[in-house]
DNA sequence: TCCGTGTGTTGAAGCGTTTCGACAACATTA
DNA sequence: TAATGTTGTCGAAACGCTTCAACACACGGA
């Protein structure tokens, strides 16, 4: 292995002289560096990560921190790693995987022996078991996602309250006067998921700001009780123009429920989506999507910013996006 | 921070000692190690990673190098990953991710600066440009998947001959006398992907082995151009009594073709695909799983080996397990 | 001429481990 | 009893880097 003082004695300095050079804390001749540059590019130095993190005390690494229990979309969460990874190289650092099965002993051993500087965890749960050990140790951390409480911590999320009012007005901008929700399935809801939650609160506070009527329902996700969750919402409001979803699982059997009940996307119903973009596209609907580069990016932004000693707020929302797609249209006055 | 001299002050003994009960490198009595243990305990001592990594030079980490392009299945990727994880954990190995997207430099940077003991490469193609820059680097690296040339390489891989023999065994000993084979897109085989054509071949010299008449076509994506290549196949072999598909993305449109065509599965013709276990789980089809847990695992434990210095065989090729579903049936005489 | 003020460079002292050689203390053999 | 192992422990020297205090030097101002 070649070190700081190989490079050193090829250059004709002190190593400190070579260091400095290095992290530039310090001015050094314009001769000075660029020899010492030449030696270090000839000799293929790289400083020793370890030495350095003893040094230093940081170990310019950031763990991240994966679910991987069922149920998670895993092209949004590979979306979410890619610009995280990203993201941290942008400041010269790299990222440890610690999946959740390691558990809170992974938390604090890799917190314990400094192999990181910070975590970033992702996909947050309302009530997460790892959120009590995080303010425990001492490297800071940025959360994705949105527990109960946010105090002290620095979370990251989609305001998905935002994001059923961005449903609502795309539709009462168009014309529609009467709106129905066809939710997640009645479990995420007792489960107190807090996603969900927010949404159906942003969703049904904005219908009531536009004045428009509004039904929800859950449904679950086979197509014969998104059937009858969607022929339960017209039997309610015969009137009903506009359907918002939020369900991944059940979009797929939304267009077939409508057409078996008479009604064609968008000329009878129109239909938004909250869910992947991938998704959407591929379905060709409205939507709202999930930010997955941007929640990444702004989460590994953050966490970096913390390490550098900046305050951060307790939690960062990100306004949702809506794509127009084929799946909505104008309301016509019928004759 | 709690260092190894205060754990060593606390239970009256010198540093080096608290060491050697921590490594078991040396005998300790048993009355100093359980005092040196409950100072551990009671301090919550965890040795510094940097300063261990400095001293015996190595870091205990390796890296996870993921492809993340497009095409990619995704589940699948999951799967291989979480399985390396938890091997390395077994071995109290931790993983640093590296994306494709930091390309050689990444490469070369974690090697260089002794971050990364090995490297765990994933998604190896047969002209793959990492390999040389593997083959640089100080650190040993197993590959997912077959290059060109393995020689001096640590490779791990579906043996996919196998996979295309083991199909034709499960048909035959249906009784399926005719056997087609849908294959990948052209390009696939134009390409050189190496596993495509391994597939095919296994295919075909299982086929000659026992007798069996075959004919193989590639298939496109599209629901067309499946139906055309279906449709072919029986017109070049009116007798065909099964199929075998390795193609993910016509596995959709296949049994429709075959029902736009007249044929049952698997009254008509059986069906047995090579592909990831969710899918055919999903599609109740008899099929050949990509061995993705398996093949993680064992990867990493060839690459602890080659960390332990022991040698390994440049080239360790899984069996296909065959799983049998709805799709395939015995070949009843007709009267 | 002397003094302060920068600027560029250096030597040495850490950072927290591991590990080697040394050395007591005790047990075993001659 | 002396010589020889064996076992358990220690002190000190690495490992490769950063950083602080110190210093040499040149510069302009009194």
């Amino acid at each position: 292995m070649v070190t700081i003082a190989d490079v050193a004695r090829h250059a004709g300095v002190a190593p400190s002289t070579v260091s400095y050079v290095l992290t530039g804390k310090r001015s050094i001749s314009p001769q000075t560096r660029t020899k010492v540059r030449e030696s270090i590019r000839l000799l293929g130095y790289h400083p020793h990560a370890g030495a350095r993190a003893l040094a230093t005390s940081r170990a310019n690494v950031v763990a991240l921190v994966l679910p991987l229990r069922p149920g998670v979309h895993l092209p949004v969460l590979m979306r979410f790693v890619t610009a995280a990874v990203t993201a941290a190289r942008r400041h010269d650092m790299d990222v440890l995987l610690v999946t959740a099965d390691q558990g809170a002993q992974g938390l604090r051993r890799v917190a314990g022996s400094a192999q990181v500087d910070g975590f970033l965890v992702m996909d947050v749960e309302l009530d997460d078991d790892r959120v009590p050990l995080l303010r425990q140790v001492a490297q800071p951390s940025v959360l994705i996602g949105r527990p109960a409480a946010v105090k002290g911590l620095t979370c990251v999320d989609l305001d998905f309250e935002a994001a059923g009012a961005r449903c609502v007005d795309h539709l009462a901008d168009l014309g529609h006067r009467y709106i129905g929700f066809l939710g997640a399935p009645s479990v995420v809801y007792q489960r107190n998921t807090g996603y969900a939650q927010r949404t159906m609160a942003g969703f049904g506070a904005a219908a009531m700001r536009r004045g428009i009527a509004s039904t929800a329902l859950p449904a679950e996700d086979d197509y014969e009780s998104v059937l009858t969750s969607v022929r339960s919402l017209l039997r309610t409001q015969p009137a009903m123009t506009a359907l918002v979803v939020h369900n991944e699982a059940a979009l797929g059997w939304v267009a077939g429920s409508l057409r078996a009940l008479g009604r064609k996307v968008p000329d009878d119903v129109a239909v938004v989506a909250i869910c992947p973009d991938e998704l959407a596209e591929q379905m060709q609907l409205t939507s709202v999507q999930l930010p997955a580069e941007e929640l990444g990016r702004q989460a590994m932004e953050l966490l970096v910013a913390r390490l550098n000693g900046h305050p951060t707020a307790p939690l960062t929302l990100l306004p949702p996006k809506l794509s127009g797609r084929a799946s909505t249209a104008p309301r016509l006055r019928r004759a």
